[in-house]
DNA sequence: CGCAGCCTTGACAAATGTCAACAAACGTGG
DNA sequence: CCACGTTTGTTGACATTTGTCAAGGCTGCG
């Protein structure tokens, strides 16, 4: 691991406010991997071992029943991923593979379980994370159970103009097929939901999509505060 | 507040370990409030004032998009809820109302992230708390993207029959109108997945559920403990 | 170049939502 | 305790949404 990723972890609000000695027996035991694209790093069911972060590259959080499969979320550098089974000790919800090269950080569950009783400015930064997880994920039941396809899709490109350049003009993170999992449609239907916003001025050619009148859309899309809104 | 109930809420993991003096400090400025059924006790977007913990009764936990609703959870004695908004000094993202006459405990949000700081073994409860709610949510996530309504249904019904009396009859807890809203379904559709579930031994009268053959109905719903289990 | 996987489109099927009608259950005020 | 109106639950007919299957074009990679 080189310093300069050591800094970057360092900077997560999960462990900014700790002492470097601190730190330092925290990630001890740990190991920093490279792994390629389509890796599967946890399968649901495990127990949960390690803490993962994304320090590079993306990670997708799935899971299967039956002969489904779906997506429940990405995560993007740097951040932690299934820590709420590394507190509980209890097997992982979700599988998670590499979306493209990815660099993961692992540290042992043991490590933050004792972190957390050594040091409650870190047992305060967890509850921060935890409920900040807790309420992201609220946000996507809601956005699931009160939109349509069609809405979330138009709702998901606005927010990513605005994570973008919030200009109209916006580059899929990846590929459909996954967008269309996230979304919780098939790939067809993703192709059909962009063809039914294209009266709104949303125009595709591959992974780029132009957002003539984003005044328009957001009409049609409805966007809330209490859904869409990373932050908050 | 009756020490009857004092002791109950003592009793929850989250405060299970307090000593008793910190407990009374945490319970400074609370309210302990009756209140009648369906009564709105919390409107989403407003800011968490107090954790609020229901003592007796019940309550649902739901939000409004346009002109939809549905409900997220309900959250039964002696249980918290809205613990995330509190925690991050948020707008509430869902808003509660009681199902019936219920009795509710509400500590002052300030309190809480005061008991956090100075409190070590509280915090790591809080954490313990927040990362039970949020696999319970990551389940249900679970449950609505990777099953139909028909599934969610017979799933729905094997967990109850196993609260209850395990005995394969089952009764409803509460109004089938919020049992759709909560397996994510209209009521017409609900009734109608009822009927399907008829030839695996499921028979309904109003809120009276017989389960003839449980392990019919196991096979056709293929519960898993990674989305069924309350625990784990 | 040729294969494999992704994306799109069309035709069709299945699931789910909507509207209307009505019966049953419930709560309220007499 | 009854009568009344309101709400809930059920059913049918139908519309809409979403999923499935098949085909074909495109792209990227060996």
């Amino acid at each position: 691991m080189r310093p300069e990723n050591r800094r970057q972890v360092k900077e997560l609000t999960l462990f900014r406010a700790m002492p470097d000695a601190a730190f330092d027996r925290l990630l001890a035991g740990s190991f920093f991997q490279r792994f390629p694209a389509h890796v599967v790093l946890i399968r649901e069911g495990d127990l949960a071992d390690f803490l993962h972060i994304v320090i590079d590259g993306g990670v997708e959080l799935f899971s299967n029943w039956r002969d489904h499969e779906t997506t429940i979320s990405i995560a993007r550098p740097i951040s932690t991923f299934i820590l709420a089974a590394v507190v509980k000790d209890a097997p992982y919800l979700m599988s998670a593979r590499t979306l493209d090269a990815s660099s993961i950080l692992m540290i042992p569950s043991e490590n933050i379980r004792t972190a957390m009783l050594d040091d409650s400015a870190f047992g305060v930064a967890m509850v921060d994370e935890l409920a900040a997880c807790f309420r992201e994920i609220v946000k996507a039941q809601k956005n699931l159970k009160l939109r349509s396809g069609v809405e979330r899709l138009a709702n998901y490109l606005l927010r990513l103009d605005a994570e973008q350049r919030n200009d109209g003009r916006v580059v899929l993170p990846f590929e459909k097929k996954l967008l269309a999992s996230l979304l919780n449609m098939t790939p067809e239907n993703l192709s059909r939901a962009f063809a039914t916003l294209k009266p709104y001025g949303v125009a595709v050619s591959a992974a780029a999509v132009e957002i003539a009148n984003p005044g328009d859309l957001r009409r049609f899309a409805k966007p809330t505060p209490l859904i869409d809104d990373p932050k908050s």
